[in-house]
RNA sequence: GCCCCCAUAGCCCAACUGGCAGAGGCAGCCGACUUAAAAUCGGCGCAGUGUCGGUUCGAAUCCGACUGGGGGCACCA
């Protein structure tokens, strides 16, 4: 008969019913109701309205409930409501909810919370275009969204959602803002600007793609001269920098360094030229100080005020030749700005700056190569030993002056500049020093004469928050008549949204908000003044970048958060989200934690401890996009598999931070292993179960009893792939231990116990299957509840051992050896070994390494 | 140009501090059950870890160079 002799009870067996599915039998006997198929949807179904019974997992509840227990608070990125969820999403919350419920697993209290991004353009476009308030098809998003997940099934407090588009939650926007204001950390500005030409709105340089468009629209970025509001970020560059040391191993390296990337922080020196005919001097900041005597030109960034107050004092065919330049630079694009092989083009300004350490006379330049909004917006150019400015001497006819040795060719002849380290030459007090020495060297000379300052300069730049848009955050600002600000009072937030009834939403590049004559004509309070509003309104990401602490406290109207309830939860432990964030939002996340911290508000300074990026799925190699057709769909992938082998298919598939390609995984396979799970609960359950633990199945307790011991490890160090893989082992061996004749089948106390570990594991990835086992096996306590067992010491012991015997490194033999075996005794026995003796012969044993009690390596010769 | 990550079987992926290259899955092949098929169940793994070199008793693992793929920054002074 085989294995299926012990696959069921006899009498069962015996019977030879058909199957209750195949006769349409209604009457769900114990008998039909286990040889009916794994259903998921039944599955579905039946838990659904239970759990939203439940509430499992509110977790106010949780604490009064046991409020001895460790606090967790795992965060997935909340979603942006723009349609249904998508598989980014499915993928993303899947990892975060195996880490929330791992935690309450192991007997924590988890805060796993879930809100909307709800403001932002996509909204405001999709309104524009079907005529429609953005806050309808925000809204109707959101409802949708929620119908998702409540299929979908992760393990969120509802309790605590919460929208960034309601008053009561944008508020806090603009307490923030003020805050900032206040300390100075919230100002405006004349700059250049990135402008989106088909959004009609400024970005922040983090929003502008490497390729000079836009991240949203992909249109090319056009540069506007505006006012604007800032946050000034860079007030916190360095410790932005420096503590991402802290998250070296929490973080994946990969964004690490691209927010060390982003921040740019580079060393040098301020260095002031004097300029003849001008009282001020221009300042420069250089990387390389000590190729100072090797400076033969001056270069000013065309766009900048210096290069005009400079030029008003030349000729007029030079301010001519400025003009003409300047218009045609403005005219050219980013991207054509960009483009770094292009001919360098400058115009001479007829002035001159001169050398402090040795007085030479400079011509200065203004030319595009050069950028106004980094360091200075001048450079001092040393041809000899930069590239840009060797390109732009060969095309001008400008000196080139070597002042660090090297063997290679003289820049001048060979067109390539020298940049590496080198000893200084023709170059005062400095020559003969090292590069190193000579950087030092030059910024003490410079301190000295009061002529500059060693420091350091950053790519990061302040934070444009303003955007010319309605669906945001309207920023708290009145405009009286004098020109002067006036923040709106704390008192008197929010300052609301009007309604769009008569409002005209279409990009036009100034603000809506302006159009709202009632909205935007207010006074000053206490003086009764005409002002009128700021219409401009802030960029999305000020919502998210603190709405984990307004989860803490959702509710409350006297304060964005109570500190008291951040103390006992923050910072979040795991935050779970897309690489795609590694910059933009988690950048500007850190820097306001860092705010509120020193505004008193949090006692920490970093707000993610652990961060999880997930990959991306794709699907036949390339990304997905509509465009392209090949969609995996996630509402398909849910309707026709469910929720639980598409969770199943996304832990396993490979490393969580690897991308995922749908072609090469099975969501078919995740269900088989789901069924088999299954079923061995429901024959555990029909045979019930008889005898001892003690003279049960070993084995199958080792396999159990080792994955009680690993699964913790595993899922901390995220390789749920990992984790998948042994639960499949376990759910194989057990599938085996049942089935092997002379066993005792399903009855096995060991089963049970495999069974029932298999559940409470299953229940991070696969919920519904989990809780159905779970049930089965006779349980009526929620299994996302449980606490799971500790491992028994003794079933992690083995009996035996195999230690393997290598001649020279090569195996040459295995042996069966007690686990505890001394390393002399694993000696003796490795060289007694027939096959051992047999390959060293007569030949010298020149050494034996013992790896007690697995390896034993003879080296001879 | 600067910086970072990755490369294991037809495919996706495992392999603790260097110690038997294989846990799991997909695909494939063989078999059981079936009139047949599906489903289910059982069985089947000689790829020596991209290439070259080094360290070591021993290297997928550590070091160097290279090749291929991916990513970040980039006229950033």
């Amino acid at each position: 008969m085989g294995w299926h002799a012990h696959r069921r009870p006899i009498s069962q067996e015996s019977t030879g019913r058909p199957r209750a599915d195949e006769t349409g039998e209604d009457e769900l006997s114990d008998e039909t109701e286990q040889h009916s198929e794994y259903d998921f949807r039944a599955l579905q179904e039946k838990w659904r309205p239970i759990w939203a019974e439940q509430r499992l997992f509110d977790v106010d509840r949780a604490v009064a409930e046991h409020p001895e227990r460790p606090r967790k608070y795992i965060l997935d990125m909340f979603p942006y409501p723009s349609g249904d969820l998508h598989m980014g999403h499915a993928e993303a919350f899947c990892y975060g909810d195996i880490v929330a419920r791992y935690w309450r697993h192991r007997g924590c209290t988890v805060l796993h919370p879930i809100g909307w991004d709800a403001f932002g353009l996509p909204a405001e476009d999709a309104a524009i275009k079907r005529g429609i308030d953005p806050r309808t098809w925000t809204y109707d998003n959101i409802a949708q969204q929620k119908r998702s997940f409540e299929i979908y099934a992760p393990s969120f407090d509802w309790s605590r959602e919460l929208h960034t588009s309601d008053p009561e939650y944008y508020r806090w926007n603009q307490w923030l803002f003020l805050q900032m204001y206040e300390k100075g950390l919230a100002y405006r500005k004349d700059s250049w600007v990135n402008w989106d030409p088909v959004d009609q709105t400024v970005l922040a340089n983090e929003q502008v793609l490497s390729d000079g468009t836009s991240e949203r629209t992909g249109a090319v970025v056009e540069k506007k001269k505006l006012t604007q509001w800032y946050l000034k970020i860079t007030d916190y560059a360095d410790r932005l920098l420096d503590d991402l040391d802290r998250l070296e191993g929490h973080w994946p390296s990969k964004v690490l360094q691209m927010q060390r990337n982003w921040i740019g922080r580079s060393y040098g020196a301020d260095i002031d030229f004097r300029v003849e005919g001008r009282d001020e001097p221009i300042t420069v900041f250089s990387t390389r100080p000590d190729t100072l005597y090797g400076a033969t030109f001056m270069v000013v960034a065309p766009e900048s005020d210096l290069a005009a107050e400079l030029v008003s004092e030349a000729s007029p065919e030079a301010r001519m030749r400025f003009q003409d330049y300047l218009e045609r630079t403005q005219h050219a694009t980013e991207i054509e700005r960009q483009a770094a092989d292009r001919p360098k083009t400058g115009v001479f300004l007829e002035r001159y700056a001169i050398n402090p350490v040795n007085g030479d006379r400079l011509p200065i330049w203004a030319a595009d190569y050069v950028l106004a909004d980094y360091g200075h917006g001048a450079v001092m150019a040393v041809p000899a030993h930069d590239q840009r400015d060797l390109d732009f001497a060969l095309g001008h006819d400008l000196p080139v002056r070597v002042v660090v040795s090297s063997d290679e060719e003289d820049p001048a002849t060979s067109g390539v500049a020298v940049t590496g380290d080198g000893v200084l030459v023709d170059s005062g007090p400095l020559t003969g020093l090292h590069k190193d020495e000579a950087i030092q060297a030059v910024i003490r000379k410079l301190e000295a004469d009061g002529t500059g300052h060693g420091t350091k300069t950053y790519r990061l730049r302040d934070w444009l928050i303003s955007r010319q848009r309605y669906w945001g955050t309207p920023i708290p600002i009145l405009h009286a008549e004098d020109g002067s600000l006036v923040p709106v009072p704390e008192d008197q937030l929010p300052v609301e949204l009007p309604p769009t009834e008569g409002l005209d939403l279409k990009p036009r590049g100034t603000s809506p908000l302006g159009a709202a004559e009632d909205w935007v004509h207010t006074t000053i309070p206490g003086t009764g003044e005409p002002a009128l509003r700021d219409p401009d309104t802030m960029d999305t990401f000020v919502d998210s970048s603190w709405y984990y602490l307004r989860y803490l406290d959702p509710h409350d109207d006297r304060m964005p958060f109570d500190p008291a309830r951040a103390r006992e939860w923050a910072p979040i432990d795991v935050y779970v989200g897309g690489v795609e964030h590694a910059i933009l939002h988690l950048l500007y996340s850190r820097f306001i934690t860092k705010v509120l911290h020193d505004l008193g508000w949090v006692d920490f300074d970093e707000p993610f401890t652990d961060l999880i990026n997930q990959g991306m799925v794709l699907l036949d190699g390339s990304k997905m996009s509509k465009s392209k057709g090949n969609l995996v769909e996630f509402a398909a992938e849910l309707r026709d598999h469910g929720a639980d082998a598409l969770r199943v298919t996304l832990a396993f598939a490979g490393p969580v931070e690897d991308d995922i390609d749908w072609a090469d995984v099975s969501v078919q396979g995740s269900a088989k292993f789901l069924a088999r799970a299954w079923r061995i609960a429901g024959e555990v359950r029909d045979a019930g179960t008889a005898g001892s633990l003690a003279e049960s199945d070993q084995a199958l307790r080792h396999e159990t009893h080792h994955l009680l011991a690993d699964a913790p490890g595993l899922v901390e160090a995220t390789k749920f792939n990992v984790l998948v893989a042994r639960l499949m082992q376990l759910v194989n061996l057990t599938r085996k231990t049942i089935d092997r004749p002379g066993g005792r089948g399903a009855q096995d106390p060991a089963v049970r116990e495999a069974a029932e570990t298999l559940a409470m594991m299953l229940d991070l990835v696969a919920p519904y299957t989990a809780a159905e086992m779970w049930e089965m096996l006779g349980h009526d306590d929620p299994i996302a509840l449980t606490v799971w067992p500790a491992a028994d010491p003794a079933l992690l012991v083995e009996e035996s051992v195999t230690a393997v015997v290598q001649v020279n490194g090569k195996v040459r033999a295995r042996l069966q050896v007690s686990p505890d075996i001394s390393a002399e005794a694993l000696r003796e026995t490795a060289l007694a070994e027939p096959h051992v003796r047999a390959r060293i012969g007569d030949a010298e044993i020149r050494r034996v390494i013992v790896r007690e009690p697995r390896l034993v390596n003879v080296v001879i010769g």
